[in-house]
RNA sequence: GCCCAGAUGGCGGAAUUGGUAGACGCGCUGGUUUCAGGUACCAGUGGUGGCAACACCGUGGGGGUUCGAGUCCCUUUCUGGGCACCA
């Protein structure tokens, strides 16, 4: 009979027992250097599948690792709990969001722990429980504090299917991200917060991280979106009021042909009174046509419209009277919502102006160019001014603080800084959430609800099938008295964005169960920053930006210190496709965690997925490609298991050999060892080389058994479960245990890489001609460049080579390659 | 359109700093063992030629630097990702 590694009997035992004996908590005091490594939560959608499980594995092997190398590893997990999946389902079904949000996180848990990962659930969280929305609350009414959190009425992105408002970081393409319905805008009151105020802090941080993969902080920046430039202010004909216009070209202000203003601008209502009926009628129908549409159907889907107003704006250097217009393509929420037309030097305001029939008025040459030929096109780049009075003949750069000095001592212009990036829209018009801890008095205003009466419930509510309602249906929630005057009030109605509480919860895994604070100073001190933070690329502009600006919030008020960045590393895992393509229930190609675990075994699992790519690419699950792990465990397990009454700790120190097979063997046990610690202090993760090295370790073992196991396999098979510890936990953990060993295995320190171990007396010595391989001869370590050249002629295919050639000179590069140049 | 990352056997990948291209695994081919086997063991497996020794070709294409290039430079094609009227 052959021998088997019965996985899933093992496999259970070792769960279980690490449970019950709490191996991964994580002490808040300890001899050793803290580590803080943590994966995203995950929301607790229902089941989870190999694809997460890639995640989850990548942490856990770093984890486990990493305590293994001595350090006092904080590796915890928890649920981003509320959201609109659980809402949803109890809207389809009629039950409670509460209750199957309870049954899906039992479910996860059950699946995260059959992962065999090690985490402190001691510290386990989940953002529905009020004990952790309630310091949601408090926090929101911190920032409502600092001036941070204000409600007022713009033009938002509403979904109209999940019927709530969006984030802009929510809205991909126009659509939104979690149903892919196109957004439309709405003028709607809603509460932001002010993550602009920390528009300059965010993108100039970005480049201490240096410990982030490069896409994602360009990703960052860019959605921030710094421009420098100036303020113009254009005064209206006929109007005490002006229009300002926010522009990056200031050398290009004796171009302006027009002024390009968003129909939302409020200039546009005190227009209507100065020009005709049919104008202001012809406004209204402008503005009207565009009311409801998307940023993404107005500019990008749309060609360029816009209609003339019929009022003018006085050019503030020039005095002209410039058409004013409105249009499409200037965004409301951007620079002030009007643009200074330029149609010589901008793309957009040439196509606008060819369409209109505008003049187009080219004031800068390139440099090597005399005249103004008519332009079939743009000219964009800076170049030399012409046409622009004192000015002409200067330089662009030298132009744009000429002119920007002149306006500024005129009083019509300052240099100014524009972003992209705008306030975190947080209201959710949706039950399932965090409610917004305000009433809303008649008297009052907005009133902060008192600190000691948070929690703020989110009432219980009975759901029935196919009914949608939000907070503000429930009259015994919303009616209510002002905490100020004791006048009559309504609560505020509307939930926060679920990425309110993911901004955070890292810092309450540091003190879970605190009833008087978030978290205790102290234990951020110690704790933070998280060393390594692992999760999906998606959320580089959300989840991944909004943490940042609380933490530099919570920096600000002394609640956390050292650096003002939450996350000092993060790593992207790639995703997992099946066979090719993404696993979906609609296709039916999910591969799940019961199902995989039950045929080969978790162990087989997680090293699939640790040796299939490096942990940052794209990979694809096969079914043949676990097959081969599941055999390396039997091989692992036929090696090291019939051993397992004879090795013990007397066998664990490292053996002088001189067999060179016995050698290999001491070698590959520390090229294993030296992979391993490599990958993981790099923090570049490519375990799958260190599991190549396994297989190469076992191929050995299985080649030197035999009846009479030399003392380097005896050595080989007492330390190998230290060495998959991290990869393949269980069988690790139950050889440990046949051997006799007490404690787990999982408490031992990792095989320090012996240099002695991996020394090699022996090379190959490469030698070329001419830069070809013409032969490989085996030679010892250290032999010098004359002993080689001597090696290498006494070989006859290096002489045929040579034969009838000059040798004009030799590059050796020792223990490796002896290059000889000839003609 | 702009920015970023890639392209290596039938497949996933290895080669971290210019120095043996294809480690390791999957698949495939042949064999051994077994009453039996999707899960054992042994051997082979980039292409062409050759009994072999060995030779030539070979890391998307083209060019270059170098004694030597998957790796560096220029150029080009394709793939993936992000941004996309931000004035």
């Amino acid at each position: 009979m052959l021998l088997m590694y019965e996985f899933a009997a093992i496999e259970q035992k070792w769960q279980r027992r690490w449970e019950s004996e709490r191996l991964y908590r994580a002490p808040d005091e300890s001899g050793k250097p803290k580590y803080y490594s943590m994966e995203m939560l995950p929301y607790p959608s229902g089941d989870l599948h190999v694809g997460h499980a890639k995640n989850y594995t990548l942490g856990d092997a770093v984890a486990r690792t990493m305590r293994m190398l001595g350090y006092n590893v904080l590796h915890p997990m928890g649920w981003d709990a509320f959201g609109l999946p659980a809402e949803n389902a109890a809207i389809d079904r009629g039950i409670d969001p509460a209750a199957w949000t309870a049954e899906n996180i039992l479910n996860m848990r059950r699946q995260i722990r059959l992962m065999g990962t090690g985490y402190d659930w001691t510290r386990e969280i989940a953002s529905c429980e009020p004990e952790y929305y309630r310091w949601n609350q408090w926090l929101f009414l911190q920032l409502f504090r600092r001036g941070l959190a204000y409600k007022r009425e713009a033009p938002v992105n509403w979904c109209p299917h999940d019927q709530t408002v969006l984030a802009n970081e929510q809205v991909v393409d126009g659509r939104c991200w979690r149903c892919a319905h196109l957004v439309e805008r709405r003028n709607l009151s809603q509460w932001f917060l002010r993550i602009t105020a920390y528009a300059d802090r965010l993108l100039a941080d970005l480049d201490k991280l240096g410990g982030w993969p490069e896409r994602t902080r360009t990703m960052q920046r860019n959605w921030i979106g710094r421009s420098e430039g100036a303020n113009v202010t254009f005064a209206v004909d006929g109007l005490d009021e002006s229009i300002q216009v926010f522009t990056t070209r200031l050398d290009t202000l004796y171009g302006v042909t027009f002024l390009a203003v968003a129909p939302e601008h409020r200039i546009v209502d005190s227009i209507k009174r100065i020009v005709s009926a049919d104008d202001a009628a012809a406004i209204d129908a402008f503005a009207a046509s565009l009311k409801s549409k998307s940023e993404l159907e107005r500019t990008s889907l749309m060609e360029k419209t816009g209609i003339f107003t019929g009022a003018y704006a006085i050019h503030p250097l020039t005095h002209e009277r410039v058409p004013i217009w409105l249009t499409n393509y200037v965004l409301a929420e951007y620079g002030g919502g009007a643009v200074m037309g330029v149609p010589a030097h901008d793309e957009r305001d040439f196509d606008f102006a060819k369409r209109r029939g505008l003049r187009v008025a080219q004031v800068i040459v390139p440099h090597d160019e005399a005249v103004v030929v008519p332009l079939a096109a743009p000219y964009v780049e800076d170049g030399r001014l012409l046409a622009s009075e004192e000015y002409s003949e200067m330089s662009s750069a030298r132009a744009r603080d000429a002119i920007a000095e002149r306006l500024i001592a005129l009083g019509v212009g300052a240099k100014s800084v524009s972003y992209k990036l705008r306030d975190w829209l947080i209201s959710r018009q949706r039950y399932w959430g965090t409610p917004i801890p305000i009433v809303h008095c008649v008297a009052c205003g907005e009133v902060a609800v008192p600190e000691d009466q948070l929690p703020v419930m989110l009432p219980p509510r009975e759901f029935v099938a196919g009914q949608t309602s939000t907070l503000a249906t429930i009259a015994e929630f919303i009616e209510t008295t002002c905490p100020k005057c004791s006048g009559p009030a309504r609560r505020e109605s509307d939930t926060m964005d679920t990425f309110f509480e993911s901004s955070w919860y890292y810092l309450r895994y540091l003190d879970p169960h605190n009833d008087s604070a978030p978290w205790d100073p102290r234990r951020a001190a110690h704790w933070m920053n998280v060393d390594q933070y692992i999760g999906g690329a998606e959320h580089a502009v959300l989840h991944l930006l909004y943490s940042r600006f609380f933490y530099k919030f919570f920096h600000d008020e002394g609640w956390v210190s050292g650096p003002d960045e939450p996350f000092q590393r993060l790593f992207h895992q790639g995703l997992l496709l099946r066979d090719g393509e993404k696993m979906s229930k609609s296709r039916g190609n999910v591969v799940g965690i019961d199902e995989t675990a039950e045929r080969n075994g978790v162990d087989a699992m997680r090293l699939f997925l640790l040796y299939v790519t490096p942990p940052e690419e794209t990979s694809n699950w096969t079914d043949d490609g676990i097959s081969g792990r599941v055999r390396l465990l039997n091989r692992i397990w036929r090696a090291c298991e019939p051993l397992s009454g004879v090795v013990g700790s007397d066998r664990r120190a490292l053996p002088n050999a001189a067999d060179p097979a016995e050698r290999a063997l001491l070698r590959a046990v520390h090229v294993v060892a030296k992979s391993a610690t490599d990958e993981t202090l790099s923090r570049r993760f490519h375990y799958n080389t260190t599991i190549a090295k396994l297989d190469e370790l076992v191929n050995l073992m299985t080649a030197a058994s035999s009846d009479a196991p030399s003392p380097s396999l005896l050595y080989a098979v007492s330390v190998l479960p230290i060495l998959i510890a991290p990869f393949a936990p269980h069988i690790a953990e139950e050889l440990w245990e046949r051997y006799g060993h007490k404690s787990s295995v999982h408490l031992e320190r990792y095989v320090e890489p012996d240099e002695r171990a991996l020394a090699v007396e022996e090379i190959t010595l490469v030698v070329q001609i001419n830069g070809k391989v013409r032969a490989r001869i085996a030679a010892p370590a250290g032999i010098g460049e004359e002993a080689a050249m001597e090696l290498a002629m006494a070989d006859s295919n290096v002489r045929a080579h040579l034969d009838g050639k000059d040798i004009r000179k030799a590059i050796y590069v020792a223990d490796k390659l002896l290059n000889v140049v000839a003609a």
